[in-house]
DNA sequence: TGGTTATATTAACCCAGGTTACTATTGGAT
DNA sequence: ATCCAATAGTAACCTGGGTTAATATAACCA
């Protein structure tokens, strides 16, 4: 049978909602939540972005990111601030309280990590990795050029679009501002 | 730097983020999401299962798992019906429709997954499932454990709930009930 | 029997995402 | 200079999750 496929599809769903609601338990009181903390991290280290730049770092639509910004605004830990050139765009920037209560969130969030990953050899960690990276760029791929219709024929050959280009914006979080 | 367990978190959320995107906007007009999908997929196979019953085998809380239910029912392809012994147990069960719609989804689901998978190695994919369960299982003893009830009795002997048990409820969808 | 406890379901609130539509503004083309 | 298209942001709707509380019914125990 070749149901492994739907199986995949399954294991990667549930992992990702347990981590999400084990994430978000274990960071209840800091006032942050796992998407929040996120968002604040890119802010963190590209203060003054504005909020559609912001959503294409997080691989979002814009109004979602809109919400959360206004959520992050609401705790204090993000400001709007409008843009002297274009006053199209509102720039945003991270408060003080976000840099202590963004080293808290990313204490929690490393702690739950080694917690869920313990009994993971470092090579079946490293080989997971890379097969989601592979299978998210071919989503990227699939849903970037999407849009109305199957036409546009922007891809002649297999890897299309998304590749390697989406990684090394995205996934390199973590590492503090300096 | 051992930021590789963050990084894992967020390929985890990012896949299946995209992973469930990608599925409703291709079963989009079928008029079935992805989750109202994998409900239905049990209730083929599991007909007059109560609702808790139900929250159980999609392992989330019955609540959510409710709401679910009413928007299938409102779509006609589920009926609520009481038991007769216990007033307070609604059993679930699909209609006629339920079972054509039902297949129509498996082959857009199949279809999606072959075409996100594409490019990995049989090793590759099964591996990335054996770590997928691996933490999975971890995940469930994290949160499993505090919560109300590990009770039910279903299993007697010592593994737990996390471990094999998970699996053989809940992944095992797909196959046709007969 | 009556009272307490446990369970099944639902309701009401939250956050995280997506889609579509709308407004304001910018910028380019004529 | 004007008009039109593209962009930035927001609002309003949807599904999918979770948590907490309320209600109805069972079940158990003294």
């Amino acid at each position: 049978m070749d149901d492994d496929d739907i199986l995949f599809a399954i294991l990667v769903s549930d992992v990702a909602r347990m981590l999400r609601t084990e994430l978000d338990r274990r960071a209840r009181g800091q006032g942050l939540t796992r998407s929040q903390w996120l968002a604040l991290s890119r802010l963190a280290r590209f203060p003054g972005v504005s909020l559609s730049e912001l959503a294409e770092m997080l691989e979002m639509e814009k109004a979602p990111a809109g919400r959360l910004i206004d959520r992050l605004e609401e705790g204090g830990w993000v400001t709007r601030e409008p843009d002297e050139k274009d006053r199209r765009i509102k720039r945003l920037y991270p408060t003080g309280e976000a840099q202590t209560i963004y080293k808290k969130m990313r204490r929690i969030t490393r702690e739950t990590m080694d917690d869920a990953l313990a009994g993971l050899s470092g090579s079946q960690h490293d080989q997971a990795c890379e097969v989601l990276s592979t299978v998210k760029d071919r989503l990227l791929g699939m849903t970037g050029n999407g849009s109305a219709n199957g036409l546009d024929g922007a891809h002649p050959n297999g890897r299309a679009n998304g590749s390697a280009a989406s990684q090394s914006q995205s996934l390199r979080i973590g590492t503090q501002p300096a």
